[in-house]
DNA sequence: CCTCAAATCTGTACGATGTACAATAACTGT
DNA sequence: ACAGTTATTGTACATCGTACAGATTTGAGG
């Protein structure tokens, strides 16, 4: 684990490496597991190597929360040949999913919302669904709308998480549909209005 | 500010104290402000006499929240002469302004999610409109959909902070016209099934 | 090949935090 | 008056982020 013991110019480390690590310790101990000595500790480096490639903790549990993004695979909701519902609904719960395995992500994204490619990459993901549903201009208001629930929900899943953890997913479901259904009730509006103007 | 030199029995301390303490700092300086040393600083007093009134801080983090949620006057949104979809909408902007009045106190309820008399009336409150609104069973997870998403909501708007605050409460009250109307077309739903059964 | 500045890492150290422990003073009941 | 309980203090420790100052290696320019 260790890489050497005396300093110098060595390269024995990579951002790859410390964020790894930060994950590894998310998922094992929570948010409050995640700590510069930690990782450092996990790497087998001094606490201080890790500041060759963050500025600080911050820019380090940003990093993370992007790394996390990075492994959901969101492409796969592209595809218009599924209803728009079907695709959301698919996406939040991968989302969902991803989020619960690391305890304590939410959190961190909550308090360091991350802003890299994977986080926008995501972000345009769903604005495409949307915009295929048919929002038009509140496709932005709709993705921001989804966004917020999905992350209240987990960190209040993982908060206090329910007694029957299927219980847990029904329930996301559910909330999801109501969602959607407001969302179609839009459309269906904006519609109306737009084939009998004002 | 400070009581005394001295130990020995006082009383010059009340929870209080320590909690309206911990206000002011959450207040003032965010979530990270909230410290032991910090509170008893500010009311006087040693840091470990915080300990005669809470096991540890998450009790006193939980008290807190519990604290809050006692400022906000959600009788008033019992008044069954509005509609149900204005006294939702009414106390969910409430809760936000609340909420947004302390900077890290969303943080803090999704962390250490309070469950005292208050939130519970909180909960009792909303339930009662949610019933009013003829969603019966569901009423619990309806409840449940619109207290996450405003916490949700909410601990993004903290994180980053849109340039016009307008636009916040724009945003959130479009998201929750959209909950809102998710919540009435499953009522519409659930109604059409109970007079014409399976 | 030699030199040297830049890059990468280590060690030490400081201030802040939560909190355990023991000592101390004031109150309470007898 | 005395004894026991209790609110408070002071001291101390482990842990955290991170600033600072070396040490060592590496790569580039001569």
């Amino acid at each position: 684990m260790d890489k050497k013991g005396r300093p110098g110019r060595r390269r024995t480390l990579s951002e790859q490496d410390i964020l790894d690590a930060a994950l590894a310790l998310l998922a094992e101990g929570g948010a409050d597991a995640v700590t510069i000595r930690g990782i450092a500790a996990r790497v087998g480096v001094a606490p201080n190597a890790v500041y060759t490639y963050f500025p600080d903790k911050a820019a380090v549990v940003r990093g993370l929360a992007e790394h996390l993004l990075g492994r959901v695979d969101h492409d796969r909701f592209a595809d218009p040949s599924q209803s728009w519902r079907d695709r959301i609904r698919a996406f939040a719960l991968e989302l969902r999913a991803e989020l619960l395995a690391h305890p304590g992500s939410v959190h961190l994204m909550l308090s360091h919302p991350p802003d890299g490619p994977h986080t926008q990459a995501v972000r345009e993901t769903l604005l495409a669904i949307l915009a295929d549903a048919g929002l038009g201009r509140a496709a932005a208001d709709a993705s921001y709308l989804i966004n917020t629930h999905l992350l209240g929900s987990v960190a209040f899943e993982v908060a206090a998480p329910p007694d029957d953890p299927e219980a847990g997913t029904t329930r996301f479901r559910w909330a999801v549909d109501r969602l959607l259904d407001g969302l179609a009730a839009h459309v269906a509006a904006v519609r109306a209005e737009r084939s009998a103007p004002r």
